[in-house]
DNA sequence: CAAGATAGGTTATAATATAACATGAACTCC
DNA sequence: GGAGTTCATGTTATATTATAACCTATCTTG
């Protein structure tokens, strides 16, 4: 199942909601339920091979090598894709700023909505 | 209305659902609705006064003096309270990034999850 | 085989959020 | 003053996202 939701969410290449999967995965076997899908991504991301975009509700398949890594979203809000971008000076500064009041940081949640060059150049509205 | 809701997520020190300020406010008048609080929690954020917690689904009177700033959010996964920083160095280090894919970045989400000083020093489960 | 572990199925519901339309007060501009 | 407009909120209904709780089958390993 996990390979199921995976190959899913590789075919896109761009967010896909839960019951996305769910619609697209049921194509070929209508007896599937939200829980499956859910307990399928929990693992993925457990895995780091699947993140969840916070600010859309939805997931994506993790396009690095490296897993582990805290990954940064780039999400273009007009044509939806998202890049993923690693920057060990962002996660040095996370550190350091969490460190002035001695918090620990376990999760790293970086999400940036903006406008693609693709988008831009094709003079969509800001 | 949004005075309403904004002093109500004041009083409270750690980030509130939706439904939560629903309920509070509902004490003094059961005539309200969901929309009404969504409503005025978007006009909140919108004036950058309230901040939603994407990750937790939640949302948090802003703390800062200085509005438009981009917010840093720490999270206690032990106690639940939020701390906001800002750091310029971490907006330029994203816009840096951004540029070097020609990504024009519009709004930033950034939230740190772990433990904080207190609940570290009290020894609880990491 | 017994006993446990693991994945997934099934049913139901919880929690979060918004669409669409109605109401009513305040404002404005002739 | 009243017709038209705007704006916040009320109201009803429903969409969307996510999980609880319990069940069944298959696999695993002594």
């Amino acid at each position: 199942m996990q390979a199921d939701v995976l190959a899913v969410l590789r075919r896109r290449d761009a967010p896909m909601s839960a019951y996305e999967v769910l619609d697209r995965l049921r194509d070929g076997n209508s007896r599937l339920a939200p829980p499956t899908i859910y307990r399928a991504l929990a693992a993925l991301i457990e895995g780091g091979r699947v993140h969840r975009l916070e600010s859309l509700k939805a997931f994506v398949a993790c396009k690095c090598e490296q897993h582990g890594h805290v990954p940064i979203f780039s999400i273009c809000k007009e044509c939806g894709t998202v890049e993923e971008a690693v920057s060990r000076r962002i996660t040095n500064e996370l550190s350091r700023i969490a460190g002035q009041s001695g918090f620990a940081p376990a999760r790293h949640v970086i999400e940036v909505h903006g406008q693609c060059a693709r988008c831009e150049s094709k003079g969509a509205p800001a």
